[in-house]
DNA sequence: TATTGTTATACTCTATAACTATA
DNA sequence: TATAGTTATAGAGTATAACAATA
């Protein structure tokens, strides 16, 4: 039988056990899957991944400069002032003048930003206790994380 | 000292710890450089890592619906018909009428096609070795490979 | 009616160049 | 001249609606 029967439809279950061994697809596919969940479990939040990291890092490092934030996420300094507009025009975040150079914004967290954050701290521990539960556990978890560092970025 | 000093800049490193131990994340991190490394290692096949996928998955099962594929990858089958266009203007691929139901279009690689994904399979494996190397090893991989099966997607 | 492929469209994310104000 | 923030723009990727052909 040749490789293209052109006689009879293919059919039954398809053969993906192939890509399924590889590293980058199942990766792909997995980020996703836990992306979508997130953005589940945040809707009620209005937030997104890269907005909830953002919230996150200044809350951990207020007063950095702008760029600093976009840099350590990989976000493009460009790209990163649409997403800060947002979130300073909900009123979570502020840009202050630094005072020994006025061509940086340093960036905080407002009151009202700080209670935001708080609860969006508290659903993502709710949905990463999901995810450690999903994976097996935080021996499981640790060694996942172990692996996802060796395979860098 | 106040959360939000004003006096002075912040500087030195900034603290990454808190995101660092977030497993989405991490899946998210780990797989954008995973995917800019693979299309580095598929520049000069000038594949990107869904139409690799795609070849992939039509050499393993050929004579497949555009729809079943499309399905399969999580492409939307709207979407997926640029992204098969391409695959069949470069020569690599062929749809042809099914004999049952002349509304769907059963995939095919061509010969040329054909060589082209023995090719880039070998492109794959050689860039899933360097993976496999940089987990720890092939028992690493197929930790991983548990761990992020468990994940979904 | 339902399905398959297709087109059109919009929205998000990302990448680059160029501008401004500051240094 | 170099840097920080910004704007504009273009390219991917993705989502939905609607259409033609076919079932």
């Amino acid at each position: 039988m040749t490789q293209q029967d052109l006689s009879v439809a293919a059919d039954g279950p398809i053969a993906t056990s192939p890509l399924d061994q590889v590293i980058g697809y199942r990766l792909r596919r997995a980020q996703l899957h836990v992306f979508q969940q997130f953005m589940d479990h945040f809707a009620e939040l209005e937030l997104r991944p890269a907005e909830y990291s953002t919230l996150r890092l200044i809350g951990d490092n207020p007063g950095r400069k702008q760029s600093e934030i976009a840099e350590i996420l990989g976000i493009k300094r460009a790209n990163f002032v649409a997403l800060i507009n947002g979130l300073d025009q909900r009123g979570l975040t502020v840009r202050r003048q630094q005072p020994g150079d006025r061509r940086s914004h340093a960036l905080y967290l407002t009151p009202h930003g700080e209670a935001f954050a708080h609860r969006a701290n508290q659903v993502q521990a709710d949905f990463e206790a999901h995810c450690v539960e999903r994976v097996g556990g935080t021996a499981a978890r640790d060694q996942l994380l172990t692996l996802l560092e060796r395979l860098g970025g």
